[in-house]
DNA sequence: ACTTAGTACTTTGTATTGCAAGGTACTTAG
DNA sequence: CTAAGTACCTTGCAATACAAAGTACTAAGT
């Protein structure tokens, strides 16, 4: 066990939620929502995000439609759905209450 | 995909942090540590804490020793190691950044 | 034309781990 | 001696992050 691990078991989970709200800022391809995460520090990789958005275009929360790219192949532009804006406002609620949570343990409270 | 299995992916990662911080704020047993996340609305079941305190214990971040109970059988007293400690130092970053990252992505970051 | 480099999407196999369900064992009360 | 309460532990399954390898299209150099 390493720390490198243990971060990474945090970001598992997180990833879903950050993905919807980049997309929910400007929807994206994949290589572009690669980049702009690891802008903000938070790494991942192709074999993570490609099953990631594949699931959640299944589930509905997702469309995408193909554009060309003026160099290179064709993109896959992937956007919210209706849907996908109702879910994450589900997950806004779940992280606000996960973080109320651990800085509720943070601050070392009598809990009993 | 429901938001209840979005919020056990969250919560996933992060338990592992929790239950450092407790057992940093007062050494506990399993059935203890559970009531205690249930009382911070964190959902916790037998079958995930129990290998989890021993992955701990074996990666040398906690220790335990036995203790007789008033009602009952003994119970098994976890309690964070100095490795344990640094640990969770190293684990109190990981929060911070991931923390700041989603709070980054949340305020509509012109990110490029 | 052909090769090479760059970009992008996809799949496969593995390891981790949360969780439901079931099991063991000790103590106390009836 | 049975039942209830408490506590610890294990097994099997499902979800998923990740590494690695594969496919395909475009553009530039020769």
């Amino acid at each position: 066990m390493n720390i490198e691990n243990a971060k990474s078991q945090m970001r598992k989970g997180m990833l879903e939620y950050c993905v919807l709200l980049l997309l929910k800022h400007r929807p994206s391809y994949a290589s572009d929502i690669i980049q702009q995460l690891k802008r903000a520090e938070l790494l991942v990789v192709e074999g993570t995000l490609y099953p990631l958005l594949t699931r959640l275009k299944n589930d509905g929360l997702l469309r995408y439609e193909w554009q060309e790219s003026t160099q290179g192949p064709p993109r896959k532009y992937y956007a919210l759905s209706t849907e996908g804006e109702q879910f994450l406002e589900g997950l806004d609620g779940a992280w606000r209450e996960l973080s109320n949570t651990i800085n509720y343990l943070k601050n070392n409270t009598p809990m009993n």
